[in-house]
DNA sequence: TCTGGTTTGACGTACGTAAGTCATAATCTG
DNA sequence: CAGATTATGACTTACGTACGTCAAACCAGA
């Protein structure tokens, strides 16, 4: 009826409460063959421990670090905003946030360098693709942190794992709407990016050009603007495409800077039929731009969902349990005028 | 630095631990100036109660039942496997279900009469809207019990709250999408519902129509085939139709039955240009209905997320916690092939 | 058979809260 | 102001696990 508890499996296993919890806990001494028997026991009795006592008696909190940067960003500062109201909803576990100057892979490594072993227990960083941020990771693991990255993932790097979504898939969904949404319009498509030095955003051109070149040959792509995710820059930038280009039929913007964009589609109202536009991130403005119909669709990913996983796949880290290959993956969302929460 | 215990309130209000206790748990017992005392206390320490330790403590299991259709329903058919497997998930619950005929109002409220209070604190109810069932819903809660709907509401019943998505959202959002598609090639769109018994069905029909005669007027809709979430019926009717009718440009198919719409299909493929389809549910089979290109989009409730809320919407009614009014809202989910999870 | 190490058991305390008992203090009633 | 009532305090046990100490039992090698 009731669960079992540790008193159980030893009971059944016929050892003391000592040898279950040194199993349990894998600790040293006991030899192998009791080992097997108390696990045998586990078993038979589907033994489950009990979170919420274990973690009452471990003293011991789990001390996390969130590495974001900085800017006006909207994601980033929803997930700093994330963070800070929820530092209290996990328990046993303190977050920290430090925000670091964007696109800057000298400025991360000094930070990851700078981390304190003593009082780190785990890292998430959005990371910046460079030689100096992976061996800084590198060097954060030898010193016995662990390390996931989020948002923006650097495989091949000692980093565990990574929460966040399927970059090239978001492309690849992009290029699916906007192709569509474009049909029998051919034209040319304007990528508005932040920087290919980041990783998500290298990977969200890649899916979205393979899909765009493979079922909608008719549309041309341009190359890609850097706005730096600057709603200035990429307003200027793009302003400046549009006039020169009078048939631009579709508009991918991969980054952040959506402000930039509504702002340079304002100015070219008038006249010929607005190109279809596809962003990232639901955010007050991309959101507005949906409703009043600017927008066509918003390609998102959930900050709460990236950062809760961020917390409890760092939690297993630090405490050395078993991970999920996939417990980081994060759905790609996708929104219409119609299906906003 | 370490959170706050009850003691440390105790010792700021200048009370004993017990009356603390009292005013957390609110018991009687307490002179009001001494409450406000007390809550001030916690208020100024930032005071959070510990869950793993309350939980602890607190002996009692909350004992919830779900009660769910029968029927090959693959959506259906997932939240109780999501059940059966993650029963053991949440700490200090003991979940059972039920299943009952499908459609079945007068089933659902003798099961409904049923259900023992004294075995039972809180109840999740897939709803079939019929004035028997508000009639159960209500007796059950005048017995003491706590109850949601999950998936297909019951507006104006005694239901404490809905877990699910906005269903009429859900059918605009099928229309925007399915509009889109289609744009180009006017023609006849076909509704594939369950039953028009179940509000869910009912309300993203509404929200679906609504969309598609006011943005997408030169599409025509025909009425809505009812094939009671059955895919051999779903099957055989839509075959009529698809038969009936030469130039069907758009299927909707907004209840379970999809395999039905595939084999439909599938014995149209030759000549004319396929429709575009929109359905609801991923599942096995309408995965690869993406995959192999006869659907272009699936319009998605998680029951991962549908579960939990209801699970944690339920806890928080039976132990009288206060309750965020819109937790039960699940997000709507749009999947085309090529963000398939 | 003795030695020295390894494995195991017995036991206690702690975590933060719930919930109970009982005595005493404060307050109200008439 | 006595007596009844209510509010509060002091104390205890319990929840299931972690973790520490110490002694006893076991085992391998000399």
């Amino acid at each position: 009826m009731t669960r079992p508890t540790i008193h159980d499996v030893a009971r059944a296993a016929g050892v003391s409460l000592s040898t279950v919890d040194r199993v349990l806990n894998d600790r040293v001494g006991v030899r192998h063959a009791t080992q097997i028997r108390v696990a045998q026991a586990m078993r038979e009795l589907g033994f489950e421990r009990n979170a919420a006592a274990a973690n009452l008696a471990r003293r011991r909190q789990d001390r996390l670090l969130f590495i974001l940067p900085a800017g006006s960003n909207s994601f980033m500062r929803g997930l700093e905003r994330e963070l800070a109201q929820r530092s209290e909803a996990w328990e046993f576990t303190s977050i920290a946030v430090q925000v670091v100057p964007a696109f800057d892979d000298v400025a991360l490594a000094r930070t990851l360098q700078a981390v304190d072993p003593g009082a780190t227990d785990g890292v998430a960083v959005v990371a910046t693709d460079s030689p100096v941020v992976r061996a800084a990771l590198a060097e954060l693991r030898e010193r016995g942190v662990a390390v996931v990255t989020l948002v923006s993932d650097l495989p091949s790097s000692r980093r565990q794992h990574f929460v966040g979504i399927d970059n090239v898939q978001a492309g690849r969904t992009a290029a699916s709407l906007l192709g569509r949404f474009c049909r029998g319009r051919s034209g040319k498509i304007v990528i508005v990016a932040g920087s290919m030095l980041v990783r998500d955003h290298a990977e969200r051109r890649l899916g979205f050009e393979q899909v765009l070149r493979a079922e909608f040959p008719d549309q041309q792509i341009l190359p890609p603007l850097e706005g730096r995710d600057d709603r200035d820059i990429v307003e200027a930038e793009l302003d400046r495409v549009l006039r020169q280009q009078p048939d631009v039929t579709g508009i991918y913007s991969l980054g952040a800077g959506t402000r930039g964009v509504a702002r340079a589609l304002a100015g070219h109202a008038a006249g010929a039929p607005r190109p279809s536009v596809v962003v990232h991130d639901l955010t007050p403005h991309s959101r507005q731009a949906l409703l009043d119909g600017s927008f066509d669709a918003v390609i998102h990913q959930d900050p709460v969902r990236e950062i809760s996983a961020a917390v409890s796949l760092l939690q297993s880290l630090v405490r050395g349990q078993p991970v999920d290959p996939d417990a980081g993956r994060i759905g790609i969302e996708v929104f219409l005028r119609d299906n906003l929460p």
